[in-house]
DNA sequence: TCAATAGTGTCTTTTAGACATTATATG
DNA sequence: CATATAATGTCTAAAAGACACTATTGA
C-alpha cells in the first residue's frame, strides 16, 4: 500500500505551511461558561491574550498536539476531557508573522480546572469577552490573532452540540443531579429552563442519563434531595434537546 | 497591530507541513448522490481514485484552495456551489510519501456537473462506493489515502446539514419544484418521503422556499403541473426536517 | 375515460411548554 | 410551622405522520 497516487503533482509551487493547533477548552464552573486563555508575555510589547495554542510536530496526531499544547501553556491535563475538532483557519495574514494554518479544537471538561500555578494561564468567563466595558485583561484587550473568532465559532459549536448530542455530561463529573445538568445547558445557551419540564425530558430521552438508587443531599436552604445519575449509552439524543428558535419570515 | 503574541516559540523542534485541500463535491443527478473523483494515472502503478485535492499554494485562503483543485484537476467551475469546511485529517502516515495535513471541504452544487473530458475525473455514484461485488473502479479498488473515510464523513455531514439548514437548495437550479427538493432528501438520506407531509413541511418552514406564479410542465406520464419555487432566505431551518431515527435504550 | 402527479384536509400520536400538585429536605 | 428544591401530573398547542380527497395534466 505505498502507492503513489495522482494530483499530488504541483509541490514545487508551493512552500509548506507552519501547522498549528489552538485548543478552546471550556468548563462550566458556578453557573458561568470558562474558556482557558493563556497571558501574554510581559516582555513582549502588544502580545495579547490567546488560546493555548502549539506547532504540530512531525510524528503526533493532531489530537495529540492539543493535548500537549494544553499540557505545556496551562499545566492542564484533561485526558479525559472531550475532544473535538472545530475547524481550520488558514487565511493568509491571520499570524503577522507569516503563513500559519491553525487547527482548532474545542475541548470539553469536567469542573475543575486548575491551571498550574507555574503558568501563566486562567479560566475567563466566556460572556465578560464581550463586555466592552471591561477595564484591563482579554476582554478590554482583545484576543491575539483571530482567536476571538475562534472563542466566537467554539461557543456555537457547543451550543448546538447539546441539543443534538450527550454532549453536556462532559462538563459534569460522576455522579450529578438533574439539576447540575439544567446548570450546564443554561450557562452555555445563556437562558433559563423550566426544572420540572428540563428533567422530564432528560429522562424521557433513552441513554442520556441513568438514575442511580442514591440521592444527593439538599443545599443549605433545604429541598428534596435529588436523584443522582450517571452518563448514559447514548452519544446522539432523541428527541433533541432543542433550545427556543425565533422563526423568521421570508 | 503587528504585536507579537506568546506561545509560539516552540519553533525549533517542528518540521513544516505540507497542506493540502480535498474537495468532495457532491451533486444530485437522477435521483443518486454522485460525488467527483480523479482518476488514477495509468503510470503511475497502485494508484488509486482520489479526491481532487491541491497544495495550498503562499498567498491563497483554503477556499481559493479548493476551487483551484476542481478547476485544476477537473475543468470544474462552480463559483456558486456551496463551500462547506468538513474537518482536516492530518495523521503522521496518512500520506505514505510524507507528512500532510489536509483540510477537507464539502461542495455542493445544483446538477450537472461536467467535468472537462480532457480531463480524467468522473462523478461516481456514492452509493456503488460501498459496493463490494464491483468489477473495477473506485469502488473495486478503494480510495487513495483516506480519502474513503472523507467521503464517508462528507456524506454524513451532507445528510445532517439537511436536516437543519436549507442547504439542499445547493442541489438544486432555480426554479425548481418541491419534488425536484424531495428528490434530493431522498437521495442523500436514502429514503423515502411522503410527498404530502414533504410538501406541507416545506411550505410551513418560514423562509426555505419562495413559491413563484409560474408552474412547470407535468413529466410525460401526465400530472398536475408543479407550482416553481426558488430559495428563500432563511439558512437555518425551523422547524428542522428531521429525519426519522431508531431509539435507542440504555 | 384512466393513470399520474400536485396539492389540501383530517385524524392520531408525539412532543414542548405552562403551571399546579405532591414529596422531602432545612431552619 | 414556612420555605426551598425535586419530582410528578395535567392541560394546551404545535408538529409529525398516515392517509383520504381534490385538482390538473397526458394518453
Amino acid at each position: 500500500m505505498t502507492a503513489r497516487e495522482p494530483d499530488r503533482a504541483d509541490d514545487a509551487a508551493i512552500a509548506s505551511c507552519a501547522v498549528a493547533v489552538d485548543v478552546a477548552l471550556m468548563t462550566v464552573e458556578d453557573g458561568r461558561l470558562r474558556v482557558l486563555l493563556v497571558e501574554p508575555e510581559a516582555a513582549v510589547p502588544g502580545a495579547r491574550w490567546a488560546l493555548p495554542g502549539r506547532r504540530v510536530r512531525e510524528d503526533e496526531t493532531l489530537d495529540d498536539t492539543a493535548h500537549r499544547a494544553l499540557a505545556e501553556l496551562a499545566g492542564v491535563h484533561v485526558p479525559s476531557a472531550v475532544l473535538e475538532q472545530l475547524r481550520t483557519y488558514g487565511d493568509p495574514g491571520r499570524d503577522p508573522r507569516g503563513r500559519v494554518v491553525s487547527v482548532a479544537y474545542l475541548a470539553l471538561s469536567a469542573t475543575p480546572v486548575v491551571p498550574d500555578p507555574t503558568r501563566t494561564a486562567r479560566m475567563v468567563d466566556v460572556a465578560t469577552l464581550d463586555d466592552p466595558d471591561a477595564p484591563e485583561g482579554p476582554a478590554a484587550e482583545g484576543l491575539a490573532y483571530d482567536h476571538g473568532r475562534i472563542v466566537s465559532d467554539a461557543l456555537e459549536r457547543a451550543r448546538a452540540r447539546l441539543e443534538y448530542t450527550a454532549l453536556a455530561t462532559a462538563f459534569l463529573t460522576e455522579p450529578f443531579t438533574i439539576a447540575e445538568l439544567r446548570a450546564v445547558y443554561e450557562a452555555v445557551w445563556g437562558v433559563s429552563l423550566d426544572p420540572a419540564n428540563f428533567a422530564r425530558k432528560v429522562r424521557s430521552t433513552p441513554g442520556f442519563v441513568v438514575p442511580l438508587e442514591e440521592t444527593a443531599p439538599p443545599g443549605p436552604s433545604g429541598g428534596r434531595p435529588a436523584t443522582l445519575n450517571r452518563r448514559g449509552s447514548a452519544t446522539l439524543l432523541h428527541p433533541a434537546m432543542l433550545r427556543e428558535r425565533t422563526a423568521r419570515s421570508d
